[in-house]
DNA sequence: GCATTAACCACAG
DNA sequence: CTGTGGTTAATGC
């Protein structure tokens, strides 16, 4: 994995204390003093700033096997965003020096960050867009999609956000988040009992979310 | 004007 | 935590 062999893996893993996390419980926290990269084994987890004034945003839900925590243990010295796990989560503490070490001494590991960094970059580019240009239903829908798609591969899930939370990942409050299920759910475009989901229709999500 | 979108508020399970 | 309804503001025919 990664380009790793095993003894680098052991360089990544030896100071490692495997973690886990159940449902709620925050695995770094912004302001925190950034020492490690944490490496998410297995879980989803939620990535959320809280802005200066008051609210908390989620920029990304992920899931694992995948680094986080990576750009502000190189960019900074204090965590700028919290990690916080969705469900129960399976994560190792990497020290920055041994992950350092890595990325000197394999460049295909490096490579490997660096795409990864890449990636999650062009992506925000889109999703920033997106958030600014595009309508509630319509970022609904895509958050429907990516949770079929990219989090449990499978059109029926149970969603591990509160509808408060769905608001602050798609930029909304939670009123309108619960109107737009109701909604979908009128429109039989998706079966809901409260946080299972099940998609009905892909095309017309598809085709709301205007991709 | 009128319709649509979405925020904010209040109240109720 | 969630659902609902009323109100209000902005935007677009």
């Amino acid at each position: 994995m990664f380009n790793l062999n095993d003894k680098e893996l052991d360089i990544l893993c030896k100071n490692s204390t495997e973690i886990i996390f159940q449902k709620g419980e925050k695995i770094i926290k912004q302001g925190a003093f950034t020492q490690n990269i944490v490496f998410v084994k297995k879980g989803v987890v939620k990535i959320h700033l809280r802005g200066s004034i008051q609210k908390d945003e989620i920029l990304k839900i992920e899931k694992g096997p995948v680094f986080v925590g990576v750009p502000d243990v190189f960019a900074n010295n204090t965590h700028t965003y919290s990690i916080t796990a969705l469900e129960e989560t399976k994560a190792c503490f990497i020290e920055y020096a041994g992950f350092e070490y890595l990325i000197e001494n394999n460049g295909k590991f490096a490579l490997e960050i660096i795409k990864d960094l890449s990636l999650a970059t062009v992506k925000h580019y889109a999703f920033y867009v997106n958030k600014t240009q595009k309508q509630l239903t319509a970022l609904f829908a895509d958050a429907l999609i990516y949770f079929a798609d990219i989090i449990y591969k499978s059109d029926s899930f149970s969603l591990p956000l509160t509808r408060s939370e769905l608001g602050e990942y798609i930029g909304t409050t939670r009123e309108t988040v619960t109107k737009i299920i109701h909604d979908f759910s009128v429109d039989k475009i998706i079966t809901v009992n409260g946080k299972k989901i099940s998609l009905l229709n892909r095309n017309i999500i598809k085709k709301i979310s205007g991709a």
